[in-house]
DNA sequence: GATGAATGAGTATTCATTCAT
DNA sequence: GATGAATGAATACTCATTCAT
């Protein structure tokens, strides 16, 4: 790495330059030790249980070393800001997620109706697993145009995933051929999402075993699932 | 989390300093000048249009006061803090919202279908003209308690005011009786609200007709809507 | 003052922008009260004798706040940085140098080489006046580009107004014809002032009578000065 | 303004710390494996690069270190501070310098002024070829008792050996003898120098041929250097 | 000798809030 | 009521230097 400045910063007009410690922060990727790795692991989650205590704007760096038991500046040897590390969190935590919504590998292929529920009760219980960071998340997005579109991708993956299991359901003549795939996800994942929010983390109270068939049901009803298995199924 | 930090809680955050010299300052409802009047009225605009502008975190009061044309101090005079500014932002958005939802007097009372979807879009045009701060709203929601507090009673409000609805249907059979009146308000209420906000402020696009229309139909699906007028209607 | 920021803030997109609190400082020209005017005032006057204490990186803006005997953050109601400041002082400090330099309205108007002596011992005297924060300004100039097209300017018009004198000289038949202005005032510019740094603020001993004498005869010599008065002068 | 700074003075611009672990570290020169003069080679190469690149205040050790390409922390192995390095380049550059501007052994001793002027175009270029880091060093000077120390004493030497010259002159009849050398040749090494760093650094601009001459014919001048070859020379 | 992770002191800057005119 | 100057607490970030492998 022979310079990290940008050009601009090099001799220009004939005068000397002076330099400016902006923007000099090297991505730290090459050469990593173990230890300095396990440093990198222990501040994100430490980070994680400061965001979840006090918030984002509410967690300051400091708290996260004394949390992690690290000097306030080893912070800056793995993360730029409280955004970064903030980001990383998020990403271990949309990966918590997006595992615990997809079909588990051993599931046993009986009805739809009984996947879609089954899907519906897994997603409930990562969101309550995360409902803290997972707010936060969705709070945050707002203040801050990166994790804006971090969310943003999440969402619209979520939603193109839900829409192609829609189509592929009108394929088979499971589902009704006259809805549109896209906004029905559209609108089932909003469904879904923020009843999750309001009730595992916004305050308004259900019954668990209501809520769930409930949001099933609807969802069955919206894509006008037929509720007989396939006939001629694959 | 209806509250997650101790109550020894730092200014930081948007939490309500207790025993500020705020509390000292009175209501100042009665004795108001004319012009006070004005200048309150001055503020509120302001301090709307900046935070649009910049987000909640984003607006400081002297961006406000620059923006009504008012000395920095004045603000202190009708305000104890941003966070209530804000507040008297959202009430009055919030009212616009209520207005523009509500059945409008002289509407014909022709099917139950067409009053449901007529509804719909006047959320969706309501928030449209109000997306900015409608979003902001639910974000600040979990950074501020005060404003989490407004904001889940306008939501308990509006999925009432749905239970209340869909158990008039159910008592006239124009809904299916085995359903849950207010848990599938709340999942439609999330539904309804959500998608908006990621269709009219979020950046997830769609079709405005099939929005809509895809929004009613899973309303009047999740319900059981029979699609036949009421028999013996009123 | 409608809106101070840029309108890349503003809404984009569909988005909710986030507000940062970069560069929002707004010049502080229109409404300022005496009582500001003197804050100011005495902020500037301290910076300089600060600067001079303790060079331009070894100022923090609490010495100088201390200084001015007011609070650290009432400097930034006046100044958005140490920079600031000190081009602030500069600006003062030049203003006195080119008075300086200046023929004294009053002065009796005898000979060439006597106008001249007299000229480069008020410009040792400014020096020496001015000479430690003078220094400064000639260090801080390589470490800060703004700082130093500022001295440039100031070393271009110096050179500029010792060049015309030379061509004025010329066409008189005072000095001769065949050297070029323009280099050899930046030659004698660049001696009187290094001189003067090395004598005045740098360490290098000179007896003051026979500097001064060395200079005004070097100068004298370069430009070929007739030594007799102007027969036709005027 | 040898040293304006109380003892009690802080770290901060580049003051020697007294009694810190530099101290402890004794000179690198005995006991040095080829590979461990290759590194500290290696080391001065990138500092001057970065120095250059960077300014002093700019450049931090890592930088160099990364230069360099070796670890942060070998750095310390070779010198005790930046200041340290800073000093070592700047001997470096010195003595390219010296060596530059001396007499070159093989050249024809024609006429003095010749001589002359071929004495000051040597200094123009190698000026030229180190204006970045020598400006650096002029500026430096002032930040740093020690690196002031060091170009006093440059500058020392190089008035005192023109004013030797000077005085040779003066004794061969060559040179006026109402002059006084050592202030003359201070004045007259000033031009110099002064002239080359704003020229060939600082973005003031002049024609090559023409400055050379101007300098050396404003130098002959000065000193009342008789044009003719010296009657009775060696 | 070389490495790069850890340390933590040091400081500029922001902005809500108060208060003398 | 209005004004705008003054206040000062709060905190992110930098980087020279040390030291265990």
């Amino acid at each position: 790495m022979s310079s990290t400045k940008p050009a601009s910063q090099r001799t220009r007009g004939g005068w000397v330059p002076a330099g400016t410690s902006a923007a000099r922060r090297t991505a730290h990727a090459s050469r990593t030790t173990a230890k300095g790795q396990r440093t990198r692991e222990d501040l994100v989650a430490a980070a994680r249980r400061v965001f979840e205590r006090d918030g984002y704007f509410g967690a300051r760096v400091a708290d996260i070393t004394a949390e992690a038991g690290v000097a306030h500046g080893s912070f800056y040897t793995y993360f730029a800001s409280r955004q970064d590390v903030f980001v990383a969190v998020l990403r271990e935590v949309g990966e918590q997620f997006r595992v615990a919504v997809a079909v588990p590998p051993g599931e046993p292929r009986r009805g739809v109706l009984a996947a879609l529920d089954r899907a519906n009760r897994r997603y409930l219980e990562a969101y309550r697993a995360n409902s803290v960071i997972w707010a936060l998340a969705e709070q945050v997005a707002t203040m801050d145009e990166e994790i804006h579109r971090i969310r943003l991708r999440g969402r619209i993956e979520h939603v193109e995933r839900v829409a192609k299991t829609i189509r592929r359901w009108q394929d088979h003549g499971l589902a009704d051929r006259d809805i549109d795939p896209r906004t029905t996800a559209g609108a089932l994942v909003s469904m879904l999402s923020n009843f999750a929010y309001w009730w595992l983390a916004g305050g308004d109270n259900y019954d668990p075993e209501t809520a769930a068939a409930t949001l099933t049901a609807i969802w069955a009803r919206a894509v006008g699932l037929a509720e007989r298995p396939e006939p001629s199924a694959s």
